[in-house]
DNA sequence: CAAGTAACTTCCTAAAAGTAAGTAGATGCC
DNA sequence: GGCATCTACTTACTTTTAGGAAGTTACTTG
């Protein structure tokens, strides 16, 4: 199908446990366009709460990705920004937001036969799901 | 500094939310890899709850990535593959792959100042962080 | 010197994820 | 025929993580 994409192997899984917390992708998509300060991040992201963002800098912080600089120029400030290992994730995004501009939100694919108004609901939910095996065998 | 990802727009808020969900970044992944049954998956996954598997699938399948296609040969199974949508991340998958094999685990920078014996404790943790502007002015 | 700001932290509640056991249909074994 | 087994999930309950709001520290400004 496509071939250069097999090793499943902990690099991977490390990199998608990365992306796999909730508001990394965006923190790092939004550092991809340069420094940014406390605040800003909070701002720009939106949605997040300082807590949660105070923690996922640190993780990043930990895992070499994101650096902390404060500048003490009298109004003082902090900012983060990428390091090299956080710049290389520039293509990852570039291709996500290829995905995103062609897949996402928009109707669910080319060729729906299922009726795209609602999303959820997609085989009732609550009935057929638990006992989907309805042949009787003949 | 790379300047073709700008639109931090709405469509790709969902797709970053999409991958910001725990597992379904790895679900993708094997799902690349070919389709696959819910226990097949649960297995290869490692460390999944059944719980949260299926309520992953449930998401991908309403959000048009996945389909879930029920084989009734006899021994009756229930497989999980991708659809256009889903198989358009491939992209995305291998510049992860890419990053992890480059950065992934290995040290945190080609330039590391602080030791990398021990990854927390970047900062002392408890006492620096909560008064960094230890400037006394003059 | 009171008020304001930036960058966090602490506390306390709400929403996910983990654990384990249960359910449902179809066999297979004796 | 009855019981154990398998696959694919679901339900109930606990733990972890996220969210909301207010507090803290070091300054700056009026």
């Amino acid at each position: 199908m496509h071939d250069d994409l097999r090793p499943l192997c902990e690099r991977f899984l490390t990199a998608a446990e990365l992306l796999g917390r909730r508001w990394t992708g965006i923190i790092l998509r939004i550092l991809l366009d340069g420094p940014c300060r406390f605040g800003e991040l909070t701002e720009r992201i939106g949605g997040i709460s300082e807590r949660v963002l105070s923690e996922r800098l640190k993780e990043l912080e930990a895992e070499g990705v994101i650096e902390r600089h404060v500048d003490p120029g009298p109004p003082i400030r902090s900012e983060y920004r990428l390091t090299e290992k956080g710049q290389a994730f520039w293509k990852v995004f570039h291709e996500l937001g290829q995905w995103a501009e062609q897949w996402a939100d928009v109707k669910p694919a080319p060729k729906p036969d299922v009726k795209p108004a609602a999303k959820p609901a997609s085989r009732d939910a609550k009935s057929a799901r638990a006992a989907p095996r309805k042949r009787k065998t003949a």
